[in-house]
DNA sequence: GCGCCGCTATGAAACGTTTCAAAAACTTGC
DNA sequence: GCAAGTTTTTGAAACGTTTCATAGCGGCGC
């Protein structure tokens, strides 16, 4: 099958390939009549133009590259909705890579991602040891957003919730109610997020004369459901056990929940959980989980929004966007009761 | 910031450009030494290669696509992860298009792949009126594959999971419970795998002397959280109610079993319900969900290999690959209970 | 009928790579 | 030291498009 080019349409339709190519870039300057007889050519022949040759000559492609590590979570879901929907408003394709969290893979992914020279580049998180990547690909001229992640300086664009906050607001909520002794199940703490979250609880808890017991002060490689399960049991397995628990994401939050519920205990008389994220499974949940909530489509659209700008305008300015989450209460929180203890 | 070309490279490392060639695609052919000052080279400079003049020169392009049409679904996602693991095991980037559901938006990104050229194109469901638009692609040559849906024909790749079986299983578990008045909460039957999984569940619960009610046939656009809450309220409204509710997908159910409950009934006692997928959210239900379980990795993998084979093997197979459903029993289901009525 | 003008259409160069036949540079063995 | 190999390198053509300076074509006013 002989590949079609321009020149089969042209010959077709009586015209030079400079015509064709004005059909198709600027149909304006082309007469109505000729347009009409390369439309029909094209047609019949079947024809779609080569992007590999255009990109060639100087346009640019049409496609953005978005990084998630943490595929399974549903905020990321969201997140991408968010960009797929900004990237096709502008005629964008989105490369999704999602590997779960390979630095190596990751790394082999942007170096596709570069010598496709994709029109930017979308990080919600950034494997360990990878930053340097990042950096020289900026450098090399390559538009890259963090998403949902603080940025490192002010000559880069970002689009973040402030996490700090967020953690702030469940150690209020929390302590607020009366707990004293409370958990936290994290995840990596050399995860910026994970760090703030965690940062902001603690300021809390502190500041309302609580404690979160050393023994639950608990950290995870990955941020699942699974994970959440095993939380749970190291907590009941502790010497001392808390009231209430601040989970750094809801799959976590929802397997500390059902492991808990499923050991014979209550939530939230025995136990009140927190989650982040309030994914929409959240309110499905055995008890609906008290959540942080992040503008998660928002932040993607943001972002890609950022970037796309960042790689079409002159004049483009970098910017910080940062986002407040918010408290959503549900019944997986409420006053510790003394008579269960 | 000029572009950096190979010819830059052979200048700063004293070759030609045919011999940076050779080093980047056939090192084994070039000089030791020569390729050690080539790779010094590029890597002072920090090139990185132009994968559209690649392409141009008969290399094929590193991504494949992937269509989407109900990215909520954390079954899709699960299916994602199988095509990524697929495809990144062969080096291949995959473009994710997850626009929802609007036909013409799907038309202009199946355009946009086509002309990236991509290796090829897994869709998981086909918005109205496009398969012809499918079919086209397939006659100029672009490998497609059908992703979770029983193909046209023997000249075309497809992975499927059996959805008449699906449908059959589930009707047959709640039957053999014992319920004789049964309702439907579906999608669009016009999508085929909407339509398999009514005409198994018909089956089964005509065999088995039960009534599917006529006000209780559901048939929704969007498979839902939000239509599955929904549906239940039509359920409760109708004049005759059912004892058994079959959901088409686990959001649907989740969605039914919510609402059901927040209008103070109780699951299983008052109305046993069976989704489908087996999300992993299923078990986290307030009452954990019975569901027909679907291989979504396993059918993202095989479907992605297939593509693949497709479009880089000369003598490749078409294949029909159909995979079988297996029902997973949780809470969600039990006899029917006389007394509560 | 001429010179101009405004539209349209043309075609060659350029983009950054790969390929491949041919040249160049080495090795041998004698 | 030379012929015959063998290994390595070379450079020009090709890929399919866009761009842009230039050419062609009508019509118009005089």
């Amino acid at each position: 099958m002989k590949r079609l080019t321009i020149l089969d349409v042209a010959e077709r339709a009586g015209v030079s390939v400079g015509t064709v190519s004005n059909a198709l870039n600027r149909p304006e300057i082309v007469a109505e009549k000729t347009l009409a007889s390369i439309q029909a050519a094209m047609d019949e022949l079947g024809f779609v133009r080569n992007a590999a040759a255009r990109q060639l000559t100087g346009a640019k492609s049409p496609a953005i590259g978005l990084i998630v590590l943490d595929i399974d979570n549903p905020f990321f879901t969201e997140v991408y909705r968010g960009v797929e929907a900004a990237a096709n408003e502008a005629g964008y394709l989105v490369v999704v890579c999602g590997l779960s969290g390979d630095p190596t893979h990751e790394r082999r992914q942007l170096r596709l991602l570069e010598e496709q020279r994709v029109a930017g580049i979308l990080a919600t998180r950034v494997g360990k040891g990878n930053s340097r990547v990042y950096s020289q690909m900026r450098k090399r001229g390559m538009p890259v957003v963090m998403l949902d992640r603080r940025s490192a300086g002010k000559n880069q664009c970002s689009v973040a919730v402030d996490d700090v906050a967020g953690g702030r607001l469940a150690g209020e909520h929390l302590c607020g109610l009366g707990h004293e002794r409370v958990a936290l199940v994290n995840g990596p703490r050399d995860w910026t997020q994970c760090a703030d979250r965690r940062s902001g609880f603690l300021t809390a808890v502190e500041d309302a004369g609580a404690t979160l017991l050393p023994d639950a002060d608990l950290e995870f490689e990955k941020m699942t459901i699974g994970a959440g399960e095993e939380a749970a049991r190291e907590i009941l397995a502790a010497a001392e056990q808390p009231t209430a628990i601040f989970c750094a994401n809801d799959l976590l939050a929802l397997g500390v929940e059902h492991a808990l519920i499923a050991a014979g205990h209550r939530v939230p008389e025995d136990f009140a959980i927190v989650g982040y994220d309030d994914v929409a499974f959240a309110t499905m949940a055995f008890v609906p989980l008290t959540s942080v909530r992040q503008p998660a489509g928002e932040l993607g659209k943001r972002g890609a929004e950022q970037l796309l700008s960042e790689a079409t305008d002159e004049n483009h300015k970098h910017e910080q966007i940062v986002f407040e989450p918010e408290l959503v209460v549900r019944a997986s929180t409420g006053a510790p009761v003394p008579s269960a203890r």
